[in-house]
Parts: structure tokens; C-alpha cells; sequence
DNA sequence: AAAATATATTTGTATATACAAATAAAATTA
DNA sequence: TAATTTTATTTGTATATACAAATATATTTT
């Protein structure tokens, strides 16, 4: 059944949420080339581009909770891509060698995300999408 | 930090999550009155209009899989407001009575979300946001 | 400087959801 | 009608996320 024919089709609650569960899937699938969840790798991502960032930062930065970065990075540390140092109340996050090693692969898998939903949803037409959906979200 | 200003905010996948989770938010503060969660209200709410229902169905109605419908039943049974039958490899949902007394109080919970919902965000710009949501997610 | 308050992070626990496999029944084919 | 395939549902397990409480440090106030 489509979305737009479910009894709940007029719910922004319903609908936000149908969305998203369909966009994660596919960017999934576009990260399972680096073997990470999307949060992992936008988690990652923004440690590459900032090392040395907090946990409070990419809190807000990504818009979860404290807790949930901690066990993202948790995971992440695992994995050997990144490690935290520890001074103070403040905690640092760097990415390792091998993470820097996987920068190329984590673009490529941002740009197959891209443009597998351009591909199916039109450029303009997510770009506006995306426009408005942050506009709302701000709102909220 | 807003929506809008996270270095992902032009992410299709970031942007649909951190809505969804912010009126998620919103919802759950809505049918706290009814001590149900946003998915739970939403499953009892099609149960009641349609006694009997099949969770194949109600898994199309909600967009939720199998297992989730199944998970979501679980809890309204415990909680004595559906029951389940069984014949054959077909199971029907029946609201209880006291489903049924309940009804008045989950019509004022929807009506009050959408009232909040409408009030932050207005109520053309959600139909809108809510048709264009439907619509992408149709497409994939 | 001691006490109180605020801030950053982590930990314990709970929830929603999904996937894959298991189960069981129905429908189809041989 | 026996064997095979399809369909509906449930179960086992895993993941992402959050809330509330705990911890530990820093800042402010007295």
C-alpha cells in the first residue's frame, strides 16, 4: 500500500515517519560498502573533518542526545576509527589513521546516497524537500 | 543548534530523521493522556474502526512490518484493550470494551496533536509538508 | 576557600523497529 | 491426493535512540 493510501495518510506523524524509515533504507544500502550505519559514518565524517570535536558538539551537530553519540562513538572506537581522549569533564574525539584511510570510500558512499535519491525522487525536487522539511523541523 | 544549521542540513537523510524525531516528540507528549505510545494509539485506532482486522493489514495500514504490528499487538493485549483469534494460519483483532470506552479520549488526543501540530507550524504549510512527504515516500 | 550550582559525559535501562528464521496453514501443481 | 509452493503470523535477535540517573569536573557565589 502507498503511503498516500493509508487511513493515515493526512498525519504528519505518520508520513514523517514513513519517510524516514524509507530513507534509511536506502542509505543503508549506500553504506554497507564501509560496513556503517549511516549514523556511524555522518558521525565519522564529521570527526574527519573536525578532529578533536566533543561529544556536546556532535550532539548538536547530528540532533541526538548526548547518550546516543556516546554509544555511537563507542562502537566507532570498536572499530579502531576513532579514539577519545579524556581531560577534565571535556572529552576528545579523533579519527585514526585507518579512518583517515576511509574518507575516500565515505565520500563515495555520501555521493551513491545522493544520487540514488535524486535518481528517484528529481533533484529539484528533494532539494526543495529538504528545504522545507528543515524549516519545519526548526520550528519544532 | 537549529535543523538548518547542522553541517548535514542539506542531507535528505538527516533532515527526515531529526523531523521525524522532533514530532515523534510532540505525538508521544499528545497520547501520553492515554498512557499509549503514538504507534500503539494509531494501531488501536484502526482496530476499533475495523474489528477484526488482520495484522497483514494492519501492517499495509501502518506501514510497520509484520513483526512490529505483532509486537504492537502484544502490548494492547496485555494491556486488555484488543484480543486476538486465531483460525488457521489467520489471526483477527478485536478491540474490548475497554477500547471502546476509550475511543472519545483517543479522538481528543489525535485532535489535540493536530492542533499543536497546526499551531507551531500552521495548518496549510503542514498539509502541504504532509502531502509532498506522502508523495516522496511513495516513490520509494 | 568552602559550598552550591552548572556543565559534559557516561551508564543503566527502556522502547520502537526491523530482519531473518521458524511455524503453520492454505493454495497450487503434479 | 501427495508434494510443492505460497501466504500469514510469530519468535529470536539485533539496532538505534532516548530518558533519567550517576559521575566527574568546572564555575560561580558566599
Amino acid at each position: 500500500m502507498k503511503t498516500s493510501e493509508s487511513r493515515f495518510c493526512s498525519c504528519i506523524y505518520f508520513s514523517a515517519n514513513a519517510l524516514a524509515r524509507k530513507i534509511e533504507k536506502l542509505a543503508v544500502e549506500s553504506w554497507k560498502r564501509v560496513d556503517l550505519s549511516p549514523s556511524h559514518a555522518y558521525l565519522l565524517m564529521t570527526v574527519l573533518s573536525e578532529p578533536g570535536i566533543q561529544p556536546g558538539t556532535l550532539s548538536n551537530e547530528l540532533q541526538l542526545t548526548p547518550s546516543t553519540i556516546t554509544r555511537l562513538i563507542e562502537k566507532l572506537e570498536e572499530k579502531k576509527l576513532v579514539v577519545r581522549t579524556t581531560e577534565g569533564k571535556l572529552t576528545n574525539v579523533y579519527p585514526t589513521p585507518k579512518a583517515k584511510e576511509l574518507l575516500p570510500k565515505l565520500k563515495e558512499c555520501t555521493g551513491h546516497f545522493y544520487e540514488t535519491c535524486s535518481g528517484i525522487l528529481g533533484k529539484d525536487e528533494t532539494s526543495r524537500m529538504v528545504t522545507n522539511m528543515n524549516k519545519l523541523g526548526d520550528k519544532l
